[in-house]
RNA sequence: GUGGGUGUAGCUCAGCUGGUAGAGCACCGGGUUGUGAUCCCGGUUGUCGCGGGUUCGAGCCCCGUCACUCACCCCA
């Protein structure tokens, strides 16, 4: 058989990326762990008709297919797709559970998630995406708003990544100011205003033309989407356009609150932006686009928002704040940068070499003695030269490698060579696990 | 889905107007009868993406196809 290309847009890891992402899952969920977010996982399907709601018809959903499937047999059923993100089967998840759920709920929620599109640099067919929601039934106290970004950007805090900044607008203060310069539809100047870093207020100003803004109402539009500070000093510059509104106060005095909070408790890495529209229509209030330093081209590599509307049965509506942090995305770009590996592409502390196959017994029992203790060791594959069993850990990126015959433990990092007990040799703390290096130059966060 | 670019060794690539496939790195063995580097010597590696056509002859030209890649769209 022919050597197998790898599919493009279904990215697999090397052995020391998967450290590195596996260290990046494991922070994530000690942070939100920290926050009382429970775990959640939902099936890879839901029914084609729940994925294509909202009359998003272009979504690129991947349908689910029996093989050996009956004709006719597609008729009869609704179909299934792979989700292509995760609030849509939280939010179907909630409405199923409501009974057995404790409100407000927050989860979090880590998962690959599948979308058929073409793939290119950071966009992927199937990717990791880790969600955090919280939701309530009826009615969300706007608090929320202000505390999930602070849960994320501190777990951005805790990993070895280049710098996140959030960038935040609210969607009552754009809906608000958009309706009171004279737009019937405010989603189509939010599509036209979404447009504005890629093609520029030139082409972007005929667009708020189309929908049916007035020359002065668009300068108006234009006029707020430069509009950006990282403290709340942006709300008197909306002001000062002189637009009224009560939908427009309402955001305005959200957003503020957002500000507030995020200048004390994460200062600098939130800043008021308010060009940021986010696509999809769902959002209600807050709205959250997250870019990495010197990465800024990859785009959003963690974005959400408040919904009001996105679960509800008729009796009960419940209302939700979340995002999602797009980890194949990040990891995808710092590994193809080399500004992200691990230490070693294994797990193992120490290395024990074997002497002569007859005495492999004694280094397997070094190893299980060290093992005891909780130091990750495996033993030598062969009985070659020491040189060649030395360059075996090295190659790996194993620190330590233990030499039975003399009970001596070497350190490759330095060549020095001590004699040492199975029974209470320890190496540092440190070697315990591989090391995340991030080599580049950029400000990184630890 | 639309439009450009690229497919040659494990990797990065060279290959002239069409004339029997190369370099560097990597890898393996030895120099070195048990301790990593460097150095020296030697060695392995190919359906030139795939299929067809033109030609005495195709890695090179033509057609098709597939894959990768970039942009649009959309978004993590």
């Amino acid at each position: 058989m022919a050597r197998p290309s790898p599919l493009s847009g279904f990215p697999e890891w090397l052995p020391g990326e998967r450290i590195v992402e596996q260290h990046v899952l494991d922070t994530l969920r000690r942070v939100y762990e920290l926050h009382g977010f429970a775990s959640l996982e939902t099936r890879a399907v839901e029914p084609m008709d729940q994925l294509l709601r909202k009359g998003e018809i272009d979504k690129e959903v991947y349908v689910l297919r029996r093989l050996h499937a009956e004709e006719g047999d597609a008729g009869q059923s609704p179909g299934l797709g792979l989700h292509f993100d995760l609030t849509v089967p939280f939010a179907r998840y909630v409405l199923e559970r409501a009974g057995h759920l404790e409100f407000p709920f927050r989860r979090y929620q880590i998962q690959k998630v599948w979308r058929g599109e073409r793939p290119q640099d950071g966009r992927y067919r199937e990717f990791l995406q880790a969600d955090i929601d919280i939701v309530d039934r009826d009615a969300l106290a706007f608090h929320h708003e202000v505390d999930l970004p602070l849960v994320v950007l501190e777990a951005f805090a805790a990993l070895p990544l280049p710098l996140m900044t959030m960038r935040v607008n609210n969607r009552k203060l754009a809906e608000g100011f958009y309706r009171a310069v004279g737009a019937d539809d405010p989603s189509l100047v939010l599509r036209a205003i979404d447009k504005l870093d890629k093609i520029g207020p030139v082409k972007v100003r005929p667009l708020l033309a189309d929908a049916g803004l007035s020359a002065a109402g668009a300068q108006a539009c234009l006029d707020l989407a430069s509009i950006s500070s990282p403290d709340a000093s942006f709300a008197d510059r909306v002001r000062a356009l002189g637009v009224t509104d009560p939908l427009l106060d309402t955001g305005l005095e959200e957003l503020v609150r957002v500000l507030d909070a995020a200048a004390e408790r994460a200062p600098g890495r939130l800043v008021a932006d308010l060009k940021i529209a986010r696509g999809l229509d769902y959002y209600t209030g807050t709205v959250y686009e997250t870019f990495m330093a010197g990465h800024e081209d990859l785009g959003s590599v963690c974005s959400g928002g408040r919904y009001d509307a996105l679960a509800s049965d008729g009796k009960a509506s419940y209302p939700g704040v979340g995002v999602s942090i797009g980890v194949s995305r990040i990891l995808g770009r710092l590994f193809k940068a080399g500004a992200l590996t691990a230490s070693r592409s294994v797990p193992t502390t120490v290395l024990v070499a074997v002497d002569d196959e007859e005495s492999r017994g004694s280094s397997n029992a070094v190893a299980a003695a060290l093992r005891g203790r909780g130091i990750p060791t495996e033993v030598a594959p062969s009985a070659a030269k020491f040189g060649k069993q030395i360059r075996h850990a090295d190659r790996r990126g194993i620190p330590w490698v233990w030499f039975p015959g003399d009970s001596t433990v070497k350190d490759l990092r330095t060549g020095d060579q001590v004699a040492a007990d199975p029974a209470d040799w320890t190496p540092p703390e440190a070697d315990l696990r591989p090391d995340i290096l991030s080599p580049q130059t950029e400000e990184t966060h630890t």
